[in-house]
RNA sequence: GCGCCCUUCGUCUAGCGGUCUAGGACGCCGCCCUUUCACGGCGGAAACACGGGUUCGAGUCCCGUAGGGCGUGCCA
């Protein structure tokens, strides 16, 4: 990560939009929080702008770098690329802690010396009395010089106490609350530190923040924030608070459903085409678009188009998404997701055949799969070496089949002059007319005995994957066997 | 408790006062296609939370009620 404060935006060209993604790192990359990149990301993509990475780690002990490293690993391998280096909000506690002295010194906030359990028990009567539970601070008006030597003190924003504050969200709209509502909240902590509410907006204004696109849960902080930007005299950014995802049972997610890292995600086989694609719909709809490319996507994302109420996970409709996403990928690109998944599964390398045969199988597989963990099952045949173990019904649908036939077959087979699906077609059908059988009953074992598989794709596809030689010698392995 | 937000088929949503006998998608149920399983095609069941207003007219605007969510830290 930086070591030095995040380089400003480029001034020069001041309109253009910054938007960020600020996870604190005490864990893995979860469903909303990336979805909450998503949309940043897109929305920077949209306008051409810059999407940067904020890592919010001023509480050190729940931080750690593990954490961090499998943000990253989240975010690059959903496809979410961002612009420069990281920064952490850790190692600009100092210009913070600077910010805070100058608004002290321009009376915009003041040194408060009182102690936790008066803190606790004004707001305990406050409760009890039904007013809003804020703590009102003695310090704001008492001379500084009443304070007791040496003793610990924090310090506070010192907010209007009449009027009220308003938010002109981008998704939620105009949201005001009453500033007797709002205390003055700590900016600086009494060992010298800042708190989260004072590091967001300083950092937010010195990396040129455009508009921050976060959780509706910060939806309060955002007036918060804007009380410290008037006493910084900054201009806030945009603010969209967007919905949070909840479980498919409408709870909050829990580590029951959705709550899982990005890459649990990806071991349950989804491509980040496939997850983008689900997401972006997920609280954002473009008229009735279901299906899109990534690109459609940034050509449409607008932030008048997210609901505001909450969305929950489905993941039937996620598996659907990333079916189609399955069917659209190209070959060559499909095969590249499949390598990596199988990678991070942990399976071995495979042989130069296998890869060969799995490229050609790869499209007729892919029309009957939803997740590369189906892809695997559907494609198993293209990787499997002789001889085969059939499963249950491949078997029986074999045993069912007098080996004539698949003796007839492999003549047939054996001397075609191109080994291609429309010739291997005609080949086939010829040989269910010589038998007098529906071509079913001919090509339905020939598929069994070629994949051992019940489920696969069809017997042509089948053998234009495997070739020539392997389909013979499959066949030479089932005639052998019954005989 | 106090503050803020939300509420259209089971789910994701379209809808921005009349074109809504409410549209699409997932899922579900039929049928078709078919060598398995899918894909695909056709059809079906399925929703404006409730109550008051405003209006010639309300899913669309206003106010309540109910339900849900978030916040209320010297956490982020």
């Amino acid at each position: 990560m930086s070591t030095v404060a995040a380089a400003p935006a480029d001034r020069s060209d001041s309109d253009a939009v910054v938007t960020r993604f600020a996870p604190s790192p005490t864990g893995f990359l979860h469903i909303g929080g990336a979805r909450t990149a998503l949309f940043n990301w897109l929305f920077a993509r949209r306008h051409g702008g810059r999407f940067v990475l904020r890592i919010e780690d001023t509480d050190r002990a729940r931080s750690t770098p593990e954490a961090t490293e499998a943000i990253f690993a989240g975010l690059r391998w959903l496809g979410l690329d961002w612009d420069g280096e990281a920064v952490s909000q850790f190692e600009r506690a100092p210009r913070h802690a600077e910010v805070a002295a100058e608004m002290v010194a321009r009376a915009a906030a003041y040194r408060c010396y009182s102690t936790k359990e008066e803190i606790e028990a004004a707001r305990a009567e406050a409760e009890a009395a039904g007013r809003p539970p804020i703590f009102l601070s003695p310090w704001r008006d008492r001379d500084p010089g009443d304070a007791p030597a040496d003793a610990p003190y924090v310090i506070r924003l010192k907010a209007p106490r009449d009027g009220e504050t308003v938010v002109e969200d981008a998704v939620q709209g105009r949201v005001a609350w009453k500033n007797d509502a709002l205390d003055d909240l700590i900016l600086l902590r009494s060992d010298g530190t800042p708190t989260y509410m004072l590091a967001v907006v300083v950092d937010d204004h010195e990396m040129g923040v455009t508009h921050v696109i976060r959780g509706d849960d910060h939806l309060t902080n955002a007036a918060r924030q804007t009380l410290i930007y008037q006493g910084l005299g900054w201009t806030p950014p945009i603010f969209a608070h967007i919905p949070l995802i909840h479980g498919p049972d409408g709870a909050k997610l829990s580590k029951r459903h959705g709550a899982l890292g990005v890459e649990a995600y990806r071991e349950m086989g989804y491509l980040p085409a496939g997850m983008r694609n689900y997401l972006a719909r997920l609280g954002w709809s473009h008229g009735d678009e279901e299906v899109f490319t990534t690109e459609q996507a940034i050509e449409w994302f607008g932030l008048e188009a997210i609901g505001k109420a909450p969305a929950r996970l489905d993941f039937d409709k996620l598996a659907h998404v990333n079916g189609q996403h399955l069917k659209m990928t190209p070959p060559d690109a499909l095969l590249a997701e499949f390598l990596s998944f199988r990678e991070a599964l942990g399976r071995p390398a495979l042989s130069a055949p296998q890869h060969a045969r799995l490229l050609a199988a790869l499209p007729a597989a892919a029309e009957r799969a939803k997740t590369l963990v189906e892809l695997e099952d559907v494609a198993a045949f293209a990787l499997a070496e002789r001889p085969l173990e059939p499963d249950e019904k491949a078997a029986k649908a074999v045993a069912d089949t007098p080996v004539a036939r698949f003796v007839a077959l492999r003549a047939a087979l054996a001397d075609l002059p191109a080994w291609e699906k429309d010739a291997l077609d005609r080949a086939v059908r010829a040989v269910a007319e010589q038998e007098g059988e529906k071509l079913g009953k001919v090509a339905g074992p020939l598929r069994a005995a070629l994949t051992g598989r019940g489920v696969s794709p069809g017997a042509f596809d089948v053998m234009a994957a495997l070739g020539r030689d392997e389909t013979l010698g499959r066949l030479d392995d089932t005639i052998a066997r019954a005989g």
